[in-house]
DNA sequence: TCATTAAATTGTT
DNA sequence: AACAATTTAATGA
């Protein structure tokens, strides 16, 4: 994807839209560049935008009280997240951060209420978002206090690949190792041998900057 | 188009 | 954390 307008095109949510309410989305909206390790926005931060990412990979992260981080999402492109705190008008939960070079789009609390009060396909959207997001982190409580590196980083990846949430993301995806490594939280070389383990199941295939998963069921049900 | 070089990524210690 | 091997991307003939 290339710009603001490619990221309304790909989302659902934007095709009940006419022309011109699409034009004016778009108008009220603001496109920023995101370096890689870069901030997209601060925990504590009051939420005036609701966030989506035209190209790139970002997480949604916290530190724990000894300083331990914690991913909760991966985020790839053609995702839109944040509606939580749009909605409920509180500071940011989390740190937003770019794993590589990203660009996001910020759309306005205003254009999101707007859309809100008019678009039924919208409110659907969001539902349906907020639904598969509650199933993902239900299923991230019960894999956090399981300590197998590699269970981790196959759930991981089958939450990236989600459906629901990341419509723009095939079966085969580009992603590093090292990005793998900070999205599950383990080093860059035990990703490397989890994804080893994984190929060697049939999970899925290894390639030179990325992955393909040939059996998304399994990853999500791993080491259970 | 091909060869060379630099940069990124992977696999291993 | 450091190293070597491998792949890709960029450059220029």
């Amino acid at each position: 994807m290339r710009s603001c307008a490619d990221l309304l095109r790909a989302s659902i949510w934007a095709k009940s839209l006419t022309g011109a309410e699409l034009r004016q989305v778009e108008s009220e909206m603001i496109e920023r560049v995101v370096p890689a390790g870069g901030f997209v926005s601060h925990k504590g931060e009051p939420v005036d935008h609701w966030i989506g990412v035209i190209d790139g990979l970002l997480k949604l992260s916290s530190m724990s009280s000894e300083g331990k981080a914690v991913t909760f999402a991966g985020i790839p492109g053609g995702a839109w997240f944040g509606e939580g705190s749009v909605l409920k008008s509180e500071p940011r939960r989390y740190d937003v951060v770019a794993l590589r070079e990203s660009r996001v789009a910020l759309m306005t609390r205003a254009t999101f209420t707007r859309l809100l009060d008019s678009s039924i396909p919208f409110n659907r959207f969001l539902l349906n978002q907020l639904n598969e997001r509650l199933a993902h982190f239900i299923a991230l409580v019960e894999y956090d206090r399981m300590l197998d590196p590699d269970a981790r980083v196959a759930r991981c990846l089958a939450a990236l690949f989600n459906p629901y949430l990341y419509p723009g993301v095939g079966p085969q995806l580009q992603i590093s190792q090292e990005e793998i490594g900070l999205l599950s939280g383990v080093s860059r070389q035990r990703a490397n041998q989890a994804l080893q383990v994984l190929e060697k199941k049939g999970l899925l295939r290894v390639e030179y900057g990325g992955i393909t998963v040939l059996d998304l069921e399994g990853m999500g049900r791993y080491g259970s």
